[in-house]
DNA sequence: TATAGCACTATACTAAAGTATAGCAATAAT
DNA sequence: ATTATTGCTATACTTTAGTATAGTGCTATA
């Protein structure tokens, strides 16, 4: 193993800082999937609630304060009565399809190789608790 | 605004089951900056600790153990004396070059845009707080 | 002999993320 | 008249993530 370099620490620096950018924005279990589920059109709260499988009212609320404070999702007062509320992503958000596709494809191949594993597992007789 | 149809809902599940099986993992502020220093070439315990910047030697060394577990990181025992080690990334946590591309590109025009945001309020003066 | 580096672990703590449960004011449907 | 829906907020709580600080056993270097 070569020794690590000046020039290495800076050239990883490089990468890492804006990947960090990102990474606090968008952190936490919620805010990615609240922004998938409103790439298929703009929703009201409980319709994302319905795809956001597991999260709570509260939780919804405050991640959508969030991303809106940030820019990534605007709310829409829908006019009429009763006053309808619609959260939509920001051409801002938008741009995130390649991160999200990028996650999404990963994603597949993660859970393809945890399934070769147990299968491996499973023939080897190792399956022993976690 | 179209009604939310059962058609979108399972074409949204679809896209957001493998993203989060991506987040599950891949979860926190430490794992991918400390991919990210791996990808310039194994290193050791202290020579990741200076690539990502401000993590302690406890959460270095929690995320590893967790890394590894998900088998996105190798230990290597260098033989020799004093016995040293070194991390290396396997083939999978390679595969994640295009996450991490895509979360870089994304962070970099997020930056952007913060600083367009902060000379608009400047000029109009808005700067207030936070 | 003293100091520093290596690869950690231990203990104790704070802060943030997330959960559980309930309630509310308005309207719409039965 | 009753119940359900919508878009939330409030309170209280648990769990996880992360920080701060110290220490260990070893070796290499000055």
């Amino acid at each position: 193993m070569k020794k690590t370099t000046e020039e290495d620490h800076s050239q990883c620096t490089n990468l890492l800082k804006p990947v960090r950018d990102s990474l606090d924005v968008l952190n936490g279990k919620w805010k990615l999937p609240i922004i998938i589920s409103l790439t298929f059109g703009e929703k009201r709260f409980t319709d994302i609630a319905k795809d956001v499988h597991g999260i709570t009212d509260r939780m919804l609320s405050k991640e959508l304060r969030d991303l809106e404070l940030n820019g990534l999702v605007v709310r829409k007062i829908l006019d009429g009565y009763p006053v309808r509320v619609a959260y939509a992503l920001t051409p801002h958000s938008k741009s995130l399809k390649t991160v999200i596709d990028s996650l999404r494809n990963w994603g597949i191949l993660h859970r393809k190789k945890l399934n070769m594993e147990c299968k491996e597992k499973k023939s080897s007789g190792q399956l022993i608790g976690k």
